[in-house]
DNA sequence: AAGACGAAAGTGGTTGA
DNA sequence: TCAACAACTTTCGTCTT
């Protein structure tokens, strides 16, 4: 597993993708005209015309509003596209019923005309190979993602990622499932709910190692722009495994905010740094868990919560009495 | 007996020559 | 391509409650 924790200040030396998520100015003539134009994927200046960034990935409506008039206008009723069908949700579906759209039967000598409509419908919906594979993977993510649990925005996000990677070609030798399993890591950590390979691995039918490398592939080749992973995201979904109440999160909010500033958490992994943190505040608040359960939970061994919490316990000033 | 502790060796990936 | 490396894991014997 472990795709490799790079220190931050090296990760943002060599892409600064931090820059990239806050630019508010062109760093060319610094005017502040700076737009995402959704059409070409680019970001960039409306005053000296320099394309930023031209991976943009568009997370926006597919239509552009320019005032609150048209938005209403263009925000229009009926389903919105929909990036988990293959076909966004906007097919034409057609009963087998052989009743019109009146509830009338039809009459027999129109039967054989319908039934051609049928077939040919069904042949275009599903037409090529990528929508064909599009079809598979999307119920292949659906299948995860409702044992995962996860919330429609992530598979959408997901969606959306796998979507981008078939229409680059990106699939070709590696299988679907591994694919779709990491675009599933990928849209979680997109959304700030991030699931460790473990968890993802678990469901899917792929292993760890084969998930890992696909999704590094995809984020190089897509340009993903993906920050490590925080610790915080994690405290709070361990603590509910735990059955650890409000105050446990909070606190060990706190211990991280600190650890954070102390810089005792660059370079290591998130979950180990949950994991500690979790380990202290459940002493502290009095409710304490074992090593053994948290480190189950986070899905790291007990050594790796003792060094995390040694560390962090002896520069915050905390010292933990039994 | 359960939990915490820590040393030592092993693992898989990154980095830099 | 390869060795050095950091973070993390596995394993195991010891200590503490």
């Amino acid at each position: 597993m472990k795709l490799g924790y790079v220190k931050m200040e090296n990760r943002l030396k060599e892409n600064p993708q931090k820059k990239i998520e806050k630019i508010q100015e062109c760093p060319e003539c610094s005017s502040e005209h700076v737009s995402k134009d959704y059409h070409r994927g680019e970001l960039l200046c409306e005053n000296c015309g320099l394309v930023i960034d031209d991976q943009y990935i568009d997370d926006g409506p597919e239509w552009r509003a320019f005032d609150a008039k048209q938005k209403e206008k263009r925000s229009r009723t009926g389903a919105p596209m929909n990036y988990l069908s293959h076909d966004k949700g906007l097919s034409t579906q057609i009963s087998w019923k052989n009743k019109d759209a009146y509830g009338r039967t039809i009459p027999h000598k129109n039967r054989g005309q319908i039934y051609r409509v049928r077939k040919w419908h069904r042949r275009i919906r599903v037409s090529n190979a990528t929508e064909r594979n599009l079809a598979t993977a999307l119920r292949e993510l659906d299948r995860l993602s409702s044992k995962m649990g996860l919330p429609r925005s992530i598979r959408e996000t997901a969606a959306m990622i796998y979507r981008k990677a078939v229409e680059k070609n990106l699939i070709r030798g590696r299988s679907i499932e591994t694919v779709i399993a990491s675009s599933l890591y990928a849209g979680c950590r997109k959304c700030d709910v991030p699931r460790t390979l473990t968890e993802i691995s678990n469901v899917a039918q792929a292993d760890e190692k084969q998930i890992g490398r696909a999704y590094r592939f995809l984020s190089r080749e897509l340009q993903l722009k993906l920050l490590p992973t925080k610790p915080e995201n994690y405290l709070k979904r361990f603590c509910s495994k735990l059955d650890l109440d409000r105050n446990v999160v909070n606190k060990g909010e706190n211990i991280i905010e600190q650890a954070n500033k102390l810089g005792l958490t660059s370079g290591k992994g998130p979950t180990g740094i949950a994991a500690a943190a979790i380990y202290i505040s459940s002493i502290l608040e009095g409710d304490p868990r074992t090593q053994r359960a948290i480190a189950e939970v986070a899905g790291v061994t007990e050594v790796t919560i003792r060094n995390r919490y040694k560390e962090i316990a002896e520069e915050i000033g905390i010292t933990i009495e039994t």
